[in-house]
RNA sequence: GCGCCAUUAGCUCAGCUGGAUAGAGUAGCGCACUACGAAUGCGAAGGUCGGGGGUUCGAAUCCCUCAUGGCGCACCA
């Protein structure tokens, strides 16, 4: 496939003075409005290198392009020179390319040999799973895919936080008000009960709070009965939390949390001796960043025990020299900015060249509507509630539509789960929102729903095509000239920037302008659709437009997929 | 108090490495199912891009400033 920027820019570079063509690249641009052609190139800056009026240059560049074949018109408007691409080749070419790769329509080695380590979703362990999770989850989920898609070697890692003095009060509420059944029955819930009731009991009764550091201490220095009980509370959540993960079929390749890198601080607080850069404060042991506008960061405590920032140094060592990562990204909510900015940034004073290689990608605040969620004040909506009521409304959705299918319940989990999942990221990842279930559970307009539903009426208008023109449209044998209407060339240029969209999606760590992206392909696959009829008599013209609506399908469910969403062939 | 982020149509949001008349969805209004799926499409309407300065041939986009909202700022994570 063609790559037409890079080969308008080298056009434009016969009769352009005093730019380099990458220069030029970066000039031209895509019109507002597709009347004014596919691409234009304002000649405003050519003015004081060239010596003459924007609109004479434009002029003279234009009449020089519109020689070439690869366009059906240019046009000089003003200081603009105005390329409308020749159809015919273009729809070809794009259709062809889309079809003949099929699943791997987008995919790139961009990043061959490359790891990228994501860590994601992240969840305490003992606590509720709720909508405000859904986040990291979701789109640290598509960002690595994102990477894998473009080649990159990727490690999914699930940082628990499974570790740190709420497990020695954990302990210890259980060994007072706990007992087993509870525990395998509902171990969430069992568990932020006891705790809940520790905090209570621990407002009157101060001594259980040292009991607690005690058993903490315990649990550190590998106890056998602490251990064996940390180890029961962690994997009991772990299985509540991998329904969850299942329901939106998400997985990991690590579940290393903090506790894993318990046993690996002490080398760093030795080397920031060392260094020079600890300094005594208050009873505690503290870096100084003021230097760098930032408060200081607290490596101990003044008991001597150590803290998150000192677990997230060791855990980025480490994982430099176990996997040698090319980035290290963290998919964590924005409140831990300072967080971040301080860590990488004592990384940076340790000496290590890689700390730039170590990204923080923030997202924005969950809240409901009565204020800020609040698992011990009752305020909080599990995400395990969302993603089944969301099934059940599709189910009822699908029964109200009459669609004729055997596996009702396997659609209505790819639709309603994949709608929650899409409406997480259709949005940039910094925007604050207030979950509403109106919102969540509301399937028209730019929605998951709507998308699927466009990749369901492509696959039944390819299944009434029939074997015999679908393998012709598959073999690339079709005439192009019937599919250069306005609506047809429309989703056809929007498939061709597919690729292009990836690319900016990782790059920004933006899994919603892939979401965009096929929100614009499903509304112009749709356009198209009542435009022109596809399945006409003409046997070379339904070809042709089957070729264009297999491969606007091809494109939807590689897009979907990015996302973490199914694309059933009904619903 | 200091720092970071946000502010675009009634509502929810795109657009932000400067480019032509600022775009979607949604709500309300009008239209299109005897054609391949109406969970659809089309039309009209809807704007001081938070306010004010500045840079530029050109600013929603860059700089300064103010306002409003959110988050963070030492022994939680």
């Amino acid at each position: 496939m063609m790559n037409y920027k890079d080969k308008i820019a080298q056009l434009l570079a016969q009769s352009v003075e005093g730019l380099e063509v990458g220069e030029i690249r970066d000039m031209v641009e895509v019109p507002t409005d597709s009347k004014m052609g596919d691409y234009a190139f304002p000649c405003f800056r050519l003015a004081k290198i060239m010596r003459k009026a924007p609109p004479m240059i434009a002029k003279n560049i234009g009449e020089k392009l519109g020689e070439n074949q690869l366009f059906a018109k240019v046009e000089c408007v003003n200081a603009y020179v105005n390329m409308f691409i020749a159809r015919e080749a273009f729809v070809e070419d794009i259709v062809k390319e889309v079809i003949e790769k099929n699943e791997n329509y987008g995919k790139s080695d961009l990043g061959a040999g490359k790891k990228v380590i994501v860590e994601y979703s992240s969840p305490n362990i003992a606590k509720p799973f709720h909508i405000g999770h859904i986040r990291s989850t979701v789109i640290g989920n598509s960002i690595y895919k994102l990477y894998d898609c473009l080649g990159y070697d990727t490690v999914r890692i699930n940082h628990l936080g499974d570790y740190g003095t709420q497990f020695g009060k954990m302990i210890c509420a259980y060994r007072r008000w706990g007992n087993e059944e509870d525990v395998i029955k509902q171990p969430i819930k069992a568990l932020l009960s006891y705790y809940t009731k520790f905090h209570v009991e621990a407002e009157n009764d101060p001594s259980l709070d040292e009991e607690a550091r005690a058993i903490f201490t315990k649990l550190e220095q590998g106890e056998p009965e602490e251990k064996r009980l940390w180890q029961w509370f962690r994997d009991e959540s772990l299985k509540e939390f991998s329904k969850v993960y299942g329901m939106l079929g998400i997985e990991f390749d690590s579940y290393s949390g903090e506790s894993f890198y318990s046993d690996k601080m002490p080398r760093f607080v030795e080397e920031l001796k060392d260094k020079k850069l600890l300094k005594a404060s208050q009873g505690a042991q503290i870096v100084d960043l003021e230097p760098y506008g930032m408060s200081p960061a607290l490596i101990t405590k003044s008991d001597g025990s150590t803290l998150y920032i000192t677990r997230d140094i060791a855990a980025a060592v480490y994982r430099k020299e176990h996997y040698n990562f090319h980035k290290n990204l963290y998919i964590v909510a924005s409140q831990q900015n300072l967080h971040f900015q301080q860590w990488i940034k004592i990384v940076e004073l340790l000496g290590y060249d890689w700390a730039e290689d170590c990204v923080h990608i923030p997202f924005g605040l969950v809240s409901l509507e009565d204020g800020t969620m609040s698992t011990r004040e009752g305020r909080v909506v599990f995400l395990e509630d969302v993603l089944n009521r969301a099934v059940e409304q599709t189910k009822e959705i699908i029964k109200e539509k009459n669609v004729n299918t055997e596996s009702i319940d396997e659609i209505a989990k790819q639709v309603g789960i994949g709608a929650v999942i899409f409406q997480e990221l259709s949005n940039n990842r910094i925007k604050d929102y207030t979950f509403s279930w109106d919102k969540v559970l509301n399937f028209d307009g730019e929605t998951g729903p709507y998308v699927q539903y466009t990749h369901a009426r492509a696959c039944s208008v390819l299944r009434k095509a029939g074997d015999i023109v679908v393998n012709r449209a598959k073999s690339g044998e079709f005439t192009p000239s019937f599919i250069t209407g306005d609506s047809a060339y429309g989703l056809a240029k929007l498939l061709y920037t597919y690729p292009e969209a990836i690319v900016e999606a990782a790059e920004k760590y933006e899994p919603s302008v892939v979401t965009r992206h096929i929100i614009n392909i499903a509304q112009a696959f749709n356009r198209f659709y009542n435009d022109q009829h596809v399945l006409v008599d003409n046997e070379e013209e339904k070809i042709a437009k089957v070729a264009l609506v297999m491969a606007a399908k091809d494109a939807i469910r590689n897009g979907l997929e990015l996302l973490g969403i199914k694309a059933p062939e009904k619903m």
